[in-house]
DNA sequence: GGTGTGCTCAACCGTTCGGTTGAACAAGGA
DNA sequence: TCCTTGTTCAACCGAACGGTTGAGCACACC
């Protein structure tokens, strides 16, 4: 089962080597012994990578004789940058709500006990 | 061993359940048990999460008698937005330079052949 | 045709992960 | 004081992860 979009691409881009990967493929294309040359793992496990990195959409590959290039594919990246927005932008208008509500009643406000207004229950869900 | 900041961050995104917690918070702090209302599982899991979550940074907990209200912090978003960004600008100032390249030799050039200047070797690993 | 190279497939191994249940702790309310 | 509520701790379980080694496949080169 390919579990959502978005878990693939966090949990791809959550391993170190794989964010490598990414940094060095921002570069210049690579092939799978190229990419595998620096790390002290085998090439398998590079190439194990590479398939979660292609599953995310990450990255795709080519065939260049018995070489597979891969290539990194910038589009997902905008899927990653619309969640992160949208919720980054909603906490900080809720900072500002809060801001103004604090300024509106100057004593007595315990900022831990605030009861939340709710503003805005709809697109709640992300799926 | 707590793992390098990006890698929590990811990681901890890479759940949906998690993401949905952040989702939450995002329009109002909350409790565990009102956190875990809406899931299928246990106060335990969720509780789970929400530690993996605080490790991430993504989220901060303060004291209300018994309860624990849960807090978004938003700051941890930049460094995703920032790595994200830096990678995502590269790739395309590639595809640029690429264009650029095909442009200027309007024949016999295989893209899949390019030998890969190696244009910016500085800054290439994170760490 | 045979050999070497680039890469993947398959099986295995130890660790981590998301979940469970059960017990414990912390604090307010009767 | 006892009880209930909110939360965490601890042990456990099955699945997934990152890694290994060994075999196999695809293709270029001699």
């Amino acid at each position: 089962m390919p579990a959502d979009a978005l878990s693939q691409v966090f949990s791809a881009l959550a391993d170190p080597t794989r964010r490598d990967i990414v940094a060095r493929l921002a570069v210049a294309d690579a092939t799978v012994t190229e990419l595998a040359e620096p790390y002290s793992v085998s090439v398998q496990a590079v190439s194990k990578h590479l398939r979660v990195l292609e599953g995310a959409g990450l990255v795709s590959r080519s065939r260049d004789a018995q070489r597979r290039p891969v290539h990194l594919e910038a589009e997902v990246f905008d899927l990653m940058t619309a969640w992160i927005e949208r919720y980054r932008r909603r906490a900080e208008e809720r900072y500002s709500r809060l801001d103004a509500l604090l300024a509106a009643m100057p004593d007595a406000v315990d900022a831990d006990d605030a009861p939340a207004p709710a503003t805005d229950p709809t697109t709640q869900g992300e799926a």
